[in-house]
DNA sequence: TCCGGTACTTCGTAATACAATGTAGTTGTA
DNA sequence: TACAACTACATTGTATTACGAAGTACCGGA
């Protein structure tokens, strides 16, 4: 369970958000086939509000565009098609990748959030 | 210790800095005061050997501009001038608000990597 | 018939890391 | 003296990215 969710005043995540949010959709993706709606509300479930349909389709578009995923269109019966995700094996590259991206540097920030000064150089 | 230091293929961190690289420079400030030209040295300490001086140096005048930081200039005996930084209160304020963004954001990553799915809901 | 919810698209904007380039001070050395 | 190397800071332009705004379209129920 995620402790600090009562934490409810963190808005404006925006630039953080930058660099991780493709991450987090394709790790989405790895684990269902799954439409771009429903991503926005996987993300929303998870606190962050702040993350509109417009920001997770214009990532959509950016990993289609770059063969990360094949899609699969299926009609829905509440209202227009949907546009099903899956990802291929350049995306899971790209997701393998991303982790270990994020294990670099969140490990880094946690070092410097601890020791403070990285005057330590390790 | 760092453990994925071994991991020396960490490149382009760029886009996954934005958001973060402010935060860590304001960590290392509120810990002693220190100049533009050490804190590209500390970073590079840490294994982020992609940050370079004109990043740090955006930084630093960002900052300045949002009144963070006080600055004194001391005299070098190695060369020019360096300009000292220093929190003040807003920046200490800054800076509490960054660790509450990346402990909420950095929570819901992990549980996402953990989880995979983000269907449940919390 | 209209409204709310579902579902996707596109365009413009702001923020940010970074590459590139330049300036300037000091030390050392050929 | 000249020049390279290191220290130290500054500035300008570019690419990437999240997001706001606005629109289109499909469906069900009041």
């Amino acid at each position: 369970m995620l402790s600090s969710q009562a934490v409810s005043g963190i808005d404006n995540l925006s630039e953080m958000l930058k660099g991780v949010l493709e991450g987090m959709i394709l790790q989405i993706i790895s684990k269902e086939e799954i439409y771009g709606y429903e991503i926005v509300k996987r993300l929303n479930g998870l606190g962050l509000t702040g993350i509109v349909e417009g920001t997770v389709y214009t990532v959509l578009v950016r990993i289609e565009k770059n063969k990360l995923v094949t899609i699969t269109k299926k009609p829905s019966a509440l209202g227009p098609p949907r546009k099903f995700y899956t990802l291929n094996e350049r995306g899971r590259e790209e997701l393998a990748l991303f982790w270990e991206k994020w294990a670099f540097l969140s490990e880094r920030i946690e070092y410097l959030k601890q020791d403070g000064s990285g005057k330590n150089e390790l």
